[in-house]
DNA sequence: TAAGTTTATTAATCTAGTTTATTTTTTTTA
DNA sequence: TAAAAAAAATAAACTAGATTAATAAACTTA
């Protein structure tokens, strides 16, 4: 297994000492998960923040029409988790699931806490982690105000050209708020 | 002024020494603004984090068509910045302007880190924000897919109602992405 | 208290995106 | 390699919400 690549990606934001990366490394615990899996459902409690090291996962709910909405979609080197459901330790109101066989490094709730109090440098790297997040959702808030579905779609193939090509199409429509039908529509017009 | 109603809120979430208090008190400083004052302008860098002692403010934009649009609003006890400039000090795209005279506690870029250094109780409630805000506004995005306009303004109200009463309804319809006059609509019809 | 300005209402017309239904293409599995 | 299943494309009819324009109500300020 593969905890370099998590303590590669940590690097890029903090120096750990070797006492430290043990410290990291005795409170966390890798996990494999094939495709199709769960990691959370609608109703249980997220019990972990996943760092994943390979593999794709999407985060989706079932609306009261039974509609399926993908909210975010994560692969390498990103986080993946319910956090609403994580941070309150109450059921998720999401599914976590596997699109790829996906290898991830668990935090649970004392864990991470234990780690935060043993290393303020992984919550420094955790606080700006949401920053970072919580521009990134403001983001999308905006440009759902003022771009149009097709301006969207194109938004998102820029900024995430390499998971368009590893989901179906069906579920970049999810993610945009549009049906598969316009989507599909966009492209044929871009295509001209 | 009014240190203390921020001591109040900082006491909900966690404990501080005096001498914590001091050095806070020290790193942060008080200014008040005028009603229709920018606290931010779009092209400019965001320099402070601001908790509201009393006001309120609106954080908007003006897109290409130079349509404004309302991304958040804040009033007592809550936090008024543009945080995508402030986490990377570059010009922001966002205004921050205040509807009523404000009063705020001003953290600076540098003195921020030289709290989060001094004291990580500091850094434990900034990143337990972060998890909230992000959760709410993912929260956000969710009920963009899955509420109608009328029903997206029932949950507003529910949340917000203190706001809705201190704010013009052209805001409230910006904020929730429709036009004001569909949302004169959304009311006639509530009303019948 | 009137005049100017900002905010809200109403209504007709229009359009971006949805719904429903059918067909085609691609992927999976035996 | 054929059959079944999943995903994508196409197209017609429909609707939530936008646009435009005109009127009315509510604040400001002198």
């Amino acid at each position: 297994m593969q905890y370099s690549s998590f303590l590669n990606y940590i690097d890029k934001y903090i120096d750990l000492t070797e006492k430290e990366i043990d410290f990291l490394r005795s409170n966390t615990s890798y996990k494999k998960y094939l495709k199709g899996e769960y990691i959370v459902q609608q109703g249980t409690i997220c019990k972990h923040t996943n760092f994943i090291i390979s593999g794709c996962t999407i985060n989706f709910y079932i609306d009261q029409k039974g509609q399926e909405h993908i909210v975010t979609f994560a692969i390498e080197n990103w986080w993946s988790a319910d956090i609403s459901s994580f941070i309150t330790q109450t059921p998720s109101d999401f599914n976590v699931k596997c699109l790829e066989d996906t290898e991830v490094i668990e935090f649970t709730y004392q864990n991470q806490d234990k780690i935060f109090q043993h290393i303020p440098k992984m919550e420094t790297l955790f606080r700006k982690l949401l920053e970072k997040a919580l521009v990134a959702s403001q983001k999308r808030i905006v440009n759902n105000f003022s771009l149009s579905a097709k301006d969207q779609y194109l938004y998102f193939k820029t900024q995430y050209s390499n998971i368009e090509q590893r989901v179906p199409q069906y579920m970049v429509a999810s993610y945009l708020g549009i049906t598969k039908e316009f989507l599909s529509k966009i492209k044929a017009q871009l295509v001209k």
